[in-house]
DNA sequence: GTATAGTTACTAAAGAATTAGTAACACGAG
DNA sequence: CTCGTGTTACTAATTCTTTAGTAACTATAC
């Protein structure tokens, strides 16, 4: 129980983008069926992953009947934010103008790009305006 | 001599981002102090870091006299193109739009999203327009 | 009630990342 | 020439990630 660190791990992000979809309460056999429908990973592993996500302080674990059912204890916005930063301070020194500069021109389609400029266009309007830059976690 | 896998991992980008700012070939020593500066590794450390990075294919090694001198080997838009699609895939099911709306919303301060909306009128301008979505690497 | 199917808890092992020690070697100072 | 400084090559221990097996438990079907 050795309150890890809290930073996700590629197969943990995985299983999490599954049960932020979901919503509600998940199984460990609903979560394996929706990310590993070919039984890419054994049963046993995902539910060690998600044992290791309720370690982390990700998932919250319940017991229903004998069941064990998991549901998220951080709204996914959360753990961007954090990951985010994170990605932004390793490759672009946490110049997320820089980055989003980087997706824009290398990495976004025409139809991307079209959508984020009315994007922008809105914010124009209501000015809800972006926070600032951030700590480094 | 395994040929590891291609991804670079958090301390390996501290080092590359480092030497792509140098630009030019590169000490163990210089690597060192600039991303070090108070000895928060040890040299031999980032010694081994830096011959992982050759063992990568980042990275080449050379030797000048008796110095091991290290140059890139691979330009960081490509080293970003491949993880930047990386962390889109884990964190936004591969969806770069959603990873700029995430950005620009949540990320950028006021003038980040000024600049980068003047950058999106540059390109309005001269068509040399974005990339389509590439593959998963 | 006993077999069976599914779940849990526990354990562990392989691989990668991170850190750093140690021995050997080169070279300039004296 | 020998000493000290700095570099290299090699080795290794620790931690984290990823993977999965095994044994025990629960409930249901008959």
């Amino acid at each position: 129980m050795a309150a890890r660190k809290h930073e996700l791990s590629a197969a943990e992000w995985e299983l999490m983008v599954v049960i932020w979809d979901a919503g509600a309460p998940t199984t460990v056999r609903e979560v394996m069926d929706a990310a590993y429908p070919n039984d890419e990973k054994a049963y046993t592993t995902v539910q060690t992953l998600m044992n290791i996500l309720v370690d982390k302080g990700v998932l919250r674990r319940e017991k229903v009947g004998p069941v064990n059912v998991y549901t998220a204890a951080v709204r996914r916005e959360k753990v961007l934010d954090a990951s985010m930063s994170t990605v932004a301070d390793r490759m672009f020194r946490g110049n997320f103008g820089a980055m989003a500069s980087f997706l824009v021109n290398r990495k976004l389609s025409k139809d991307d790009v079209a959508a984020l400029r009315r994007m922008l266009d809105e914010q124009e309007a209501r000015p809800t305006g972006g926070k600032k830059r951030g700590g480094s976690l």
